[in-house]
DNA sequence: CGCATTACCAAACAATCGTTTGCTAGTTTA
DNA sequence: TAAACTAGCAAACGATTGTTTGGTAATGCG
């Protein structure tokens, strides 16, 4: 049996296709407002087929977002392979790669921010562990930061991660690259931290 | 015929129920992931009770968000009211009021962040436009602060959006006060703009 | 070859969806 | 008081929803 491991068992098998179809619904209008007939009609089968793949919508859901963590993960992950130096400078090229796979990538990572895990309430507890897994790393990065004393990890992460993550809605191709409002994004909270609290300013 | 004008026509009149049922809903579940019969039952009613006051679901949902905004706006306004001073006081108090109306205010407004326009395709339009109205005082916020040369202040406006409206993805009531982090959002954003790009760093 | 598994199709299921229609008790208006 | 309007109820409409069931070519293995 010298069968190498690369296919499952047969040759066409469209679960990747639905997958892909899937992520795509699911980020232009949303888990409720994509039907199983919706991605079974632009993937080519009939709906019921695609219980074949997948026990169920939310789970089909689950399944979209385990890859779009995954991609996004490997995508910061490698830009910071290629950056060992400066904690800031790491925070940058990882926001760049995030932004980068949001507005530019494939549509799985578009997912993970389009989608919140409350609209499937029966995979609520699975997405928010996925969604946690991967801000984790920012964490972890943002940490390792020299704050002044005072400042909050955090709080700087979530408005990091909100800013970021509200940029598809206003995001227009043709202008500012990803790689751009990261800089910048970064540059406005930076200067800030480095500072440190310069005055206490009461109101 | 000395009727004030306070009332429409009839004493109970169930509009308003219905509308604050359904900013419920749609705050909780979304657009797609609320039903007419939801609301309707949640409300008293029967589901084709609320045809009588609204046309179309779409539409309703259009009414909320116009509250919404209306509620919002007045919040904001409120505050800057008591606050003719500094630009950045100014910006400060009027994201207290934003993220106080997101968290601890009514529903109404917490639709409008919740809730995206493409959600309900035949409202988009006026649901970007009732959206836009409202932002569009930050704007003027923005651009009254004495940002260095080369601040971008609507980059910096969509930063300071998008981390606010991320808020409700994360927030935990009995923590810190929806004042206080707009206080400590705008002192992160606050001296990096004051200090002026320091220094240009090359990676 | 023969059998089991894979990867679907074809068709239907009950439930729910947004919406419409006909009707009516109660209130205003004239 | 008579007519008109308000604010619904009651019941259904066709369409769509997620899902299930039974069957079946094609492929895999022994």
């Amino acid at each position: 049996m010298p069968a190498s491991a690369k296919h499952k068992t047969q040759a066409n098998n469209r679960r990747d296709l639905v997958l892909e179809t899937a992520a795509g619904f699911f980020m232009r209008k949303g888990f409720n407002g994509t039907s199983i007939r919706d991605i079974a009609t632009a993937a080519g089968m009939l709906p019921g087929s695609l219980y074949y793949h997948f026990p169920s919508k939310e789970a089909l859901l689950v399944a979209v977002f385990e890859e779009g963590v995954m991609r996004i993960c490997d995508a910061v992950e490698r830009a910071l392979e290629a950056c060992p130096g400066d904690p800031w400078e790491r925070l940058q090229v990882a926001c760049e790669a995030h932004l980068e796979s949001l507005l530019e990538g494939s549509d799985f990572a578009h997912v993970i921010v389009r989608v919140i895990p409350r609209d499937a309430p029966g995979a609520e507890n699975e997405l928010v562990a996925l969604r946690n897994d991967y801000e984790t790393r920012f964490a972890t990065l943002v940490e390792a930061l020299p704050l002044p004393p005072g400042g909050d990890p955090s709080l700087l992460r979530l408005m990091l991660i909100g800013a970021m993550n509200h940029v598809p809605l206003w995001y227009r191709e043709g202008g500012e690259t990803p790689s751009s409002l990261a800089r910048r994004f970064i540059a406005n909270l930076r200067h800030a931290q480095e500072i440190g609290n310069i005055q206490e300013e009461r109101t």
